[in-house]
DNA sequence: CCATAAATGAAAATGATTTTCATTAACAAG
DNA sequence: CTTGTTAATGAAAATCATTTTCATTTATGG
């Protein structure tokens, strides 16, 4: 099935070498885990991923990376409060697979809900006009988390 | 005027004993910058208000009463991507103050908004309702924060 | 005033992320 | 396909915010 406009080895290209970045084969393998994954990866869980496959790729690179992605805008960086930075693969442009995060304070798990996005989406996006207007800021992107605790933490009261 | 229900050398001295937490001065001193001050301060920004006037207060000490300040939920540590985390006292009970922020991604200056809070804090309070409930959580708190570049940076273009 | 456990400071440890710098590789041009 | 330019890389060292250790101090109940 060579249908879809973004087959072969990574519609990334373009984007790439559009802001005179070069695709290598290290960026290849990083992106190529971040899309293909579900959790909220690590730098190093990343590194660890690739390892397999690609040992010449180094931790710092994976960093060096994450930075560039995130720049684009292409991955998302992320705090649950673990001490370490996660990163999310910034889903297609229309929204899809939408999902905002509800963190255990307690043990740090993330659960990723869909729920209400629709009206929260579009909560959003009207302040998001709103906002931009008011502070002259051109708004590329927000994030939402509700913190608590979950079922197994609040089980042992 | 001494009217109020929360007057005196702090209303915090319940919510802490309370809690089996001691009121030291140190705490004090810190509770005391955070409720007064507007900013998002790092731990290092309250070291050097307090160390003026409390030069027996470490930094280490400032960081532990913020943990337990934020696990008390009276202070809620945020994360504006510049590799430390700021606090900021939270606000009285019935949300007044309540707001939200919006952070440029190249400056990191961090804007407080409560335009549309209202809305806001409806979806929220229905949300935080909803997914209570499927998954569980016993919600305590949210984090929105919008990203973008502020005009100084986006000026530059 | 005393006893006890919490709180503290100073210094050392930790650990994620960044920087340095010499080397390698991507890619445009010929 | 070869080559030159310059971005990208790895390894090791450096940073730097935050945490831990441990001996000492202090808040608070009795």
């Amino acid at each position: 099935m060579p249908r879809g406009r973004c087959r072969g080895q990574g519609w990334w290209h373009g984007k790439f070498r559009d802001c005179g970045y070069r695709l290598t084969l290290g960026r290849e393998a990083i992106l190529d885990v971040l899309s293909k994954s579900e959790g909220h990866l690590s730098a190093e869980d990343i590194y660890m991923k690739i390892h397999h496959r690609h040992p010449g790729v180094g931790l710092t690179t994976v960093y060096r990376t994450l930075d560039v992605l995130s720049s684009l805008g292409m991955v998302h960086k992320l705090d649950f409060g673990d001490g370490r930075s996660r990163y999310e693969f910034a889903e297609g442009p229309k929204g899809v697979h939408h999902h905002h995060h509800l963190v255990c304070t307690q043990c740090n798990k993330v659960i990723d809900y869909t729920d209400f996005i629709d009206d929260e989406v579009e909560l959003l996006n009207q302040t998001e006009k709103g906002l931009g207007q008011k502070y002259k800021f051109k708004i590329t992107n927000h994030l939402i988390q509700f913190y608590g605790v979950c079922e197994e933490c609040g089980g042992r009261k």
